[in-house]
DNA sequence: TATTGTTATACTCTATAACTATA
DNA sequence: TATAGTTATAGAGTATAACAATA
């Protein structure tokens, strides 16, 4: 029987490294906490990005995203357009240079992740982590109880 | 080629909704945040635990963790006591309230994960995930870089 | 009525840094 | 000098709740 409270220890704690890691890099060489990484590239993978959808992918609440995004815009990065199909919300897209960092801050992340999760590891584990990885969060997104953004 | 990008970024949400589900549950349960939890399993798993070895593990400062204990002290659930080896530090131990809440909240913590951990996984992949989690989480931690302890 | 978003307020947790004490 | 810990200060980020506008 797997010990499901030490793997979830494990993942907090890895979670936690590779969060502090990547933050301090990002920071350094592009000016950019990893948390402004993560919400320009949801953004950048969306035709249209809500306010209300972003506080879904993120689980937290919908005021909290709305001050992350008032960040982003303070920083150029991203802007709330009008939405022609419901005029209660705002179309939020990246700026020019909003995508200029997230263009310039992947490869970082790509190289700072290869460094922790890239070597010496069993063959096939990596792509077996993804995979179990993604079932996982795809099962944990389709439950209620982990959502704030309501 | 695994995308590590995608794969961070699995990680990052599976862990915000089991954390934020985690937690909803043990406080409502047993009037206890997960942090604290996190905090009173690693001190019950070890002979002598200071607040350095906690900032070590948790990956957080010092000073941080020294607050974090004034808040488990002033539960009631851990105390400080003479370190007779070095008396520039104290020794971290459970209280018998600590100990209770540690042993009711277990049961709690495991039955929790099983809902999000515990179904409908191709066979050995829970197994798979564990033991490739546990191989970096143990990389991680012997890499200075995310230590922000010191 | 329900949904989407903003804002005011308060709170938790953390980092930084100055400090004490001991090794 | 280096290590272990405490505390003051400040800041980031979040939740809650009241509110406005629109569906």
């Amino acid at each position: 029987m797997t010990d499901l409270t030490a793997l979830f220890s494990d993942l907090v704690r890895l979670e936690t490294r590779l969060y502090n890691a990547l933050d301090a890099r990002l920071k350094a060489e592009h000016d950019l906490p990893l948390g402004q990484f993560e919400f320009l590239r949801f953004i950048a993978g969306r035709a249209t990005t809500r306010v209300y959808d972003m506080a879904h992918e993120m689980a937290i609440t919908v005021g909290a995203t709305s001050k992350a995004v008032d960040r982003l815009e303070a920083a150029g990065r991203c802007r709330r357009t009008a939405n022609p199909d419901d005029r209660r919300s705002s179309l939020v897209e990246l700026t020019p240079a909003g995508s200029a960092v997230l263009a310039a801050a992947t490869p970082t992340v790509e190289a700072e992740l290869g460094i922790w999760l890239g070597a010496a590891l069993p063959a096939g584990a990596l792509e077996g982590l993804a995979a179990t990885l993604s079932v996982l969060r795809r099962r944990a997104e389709s439950d209620r109880r982990t959502d704030r953004a309501g």
